[in-house]
DNA sequence: GTGGTCTAGACCACA
DNA sequence: GTGGTCTAGACCACC
């Protein structure tokens, strides 16, 4: 399985499973109809609870990620991957917002972040 | 006194209390050997818990920002301003890789950050 | 055969089984003595686990749809479908009960809902 | 205490509680900003588990009904009642033309149900 | 086998 | 005191 629950992050274990699906959505590698592992099955692989995969599978279902039924199983439901995409782009915005905010008082400008972007862009 | 606490706000109060003390100090308004309110005083001020000011002081301390002497009060540290602006520096390299990284799953590339860099910087 | 299935409507499969038959008998689509699809055969059909159907069936026979008689199949009970429109209109009466009780909360009129059936009752 | 939990009702508990807090918030009994009790005292309230209670509040908070902070207690969002009445229109809408389809199958016409409505509506 | 609900109890961060 | 996370285990409906 692909996915990966580390102690030492300090996000929840339910949002780590949550991420780490989303992820998967969002790249391709789980396509929309696609069966999720169950909620044992994916308990049993990651070595923790099931309560706690339920956790993470209700809330991404609450928030239209995937579809899930009583007795069948879990699906990846049909999301528009650009407006995905969109969420994500206003997220990234709200985030660099804060970070040149914060930044100012401390002399930092904008084209500082501009060069770490190109240092990094370039590094992989 | 410049520090404003809003119970919506998601970063617990004790931190909000500490950032605008760090931010103060960053942009000199809080110069080295200044002195700051008691905790007491700070308390009543924002109306509240003096737990929650005692616990943002001790932080404060524990960071090297402000030093505390029992009986007197607690003052701003002679902190080196561009050391400060450097660890800030290597925070912001953090915060914007994760922003690549997660955003790469969704199509998001370097060019859309910069994008998003240039457009914030002029709105100011 | 005039079954349709889906695995992502909320209801429960028997249930759509069950719905569908129903509907069949009340528009007269199955007639009273008529024979149903054996189990096996409509399990086949539907591409469903035949204890689901024979849930549904089971049901049916309970609330007096059908008859199954061992070895020779199941067949559709002889009902007073006056008596079924009467069952139906009580139904829906709760039902509507239901709706205009937590509407009233909302600032929703008896008359909102009027207007909402005439305006779903032109559009077929 | 203004929630009733019925063990003979077929919602679950949590949606019980859901429920009447939507309730209350829609006709104006919690105002925005009120706070709610917290969820232990709620749980001793009603006789029943703390978890139940934190699962409702939980998934209120998801909905946008509520905000709560930890170590603080939840609060009520501050929601703007006619898109409240709108949503719920829409539900409305979508029960009836329910209501209507399985109708027609037994012979019910929309002019019944549209009695049916005026008739509850003038019993109060 | 699947997921859904309810319960109990431990441990943590925050005020 | 507040809520948040993680755990265990029981019981139910559905496939």
């Amino acid at each position: 399985m692909f996915i990966l629950i580390s102690p030492l992050n300090p996000d929840p274990m339910y949002k780590q499973v949550m991420d780490q699906i989303k992820d998967a959505i969002a790249d391709g590698t789980l396509k929309p109809e696609a069966k999720l592992p169950s909620i044992r099955e994916m308990a049993r692989e990651l070595k923790i609870s099931e309560i706690t995969i339920k956790r993470a599978y209700a809330d991404l279902e609450n928030e239209g990620y995937i579809l899930t039924r009583s007795g069948l199983g879990s699906f990846v439901a049909d999301i528009n991957r650009e407006k995905l995409r969109q969420e994500k782009l206003v997220e990234s915005r709200d985030e660099i917002r804060k970070i040149l905010h914060t930044g100012k008082r401390f002399g930092i400008e904008p084209s500082d972040l501009v060069d770490i972007i190109n240092e990094l862009g370039e590094e992989e």
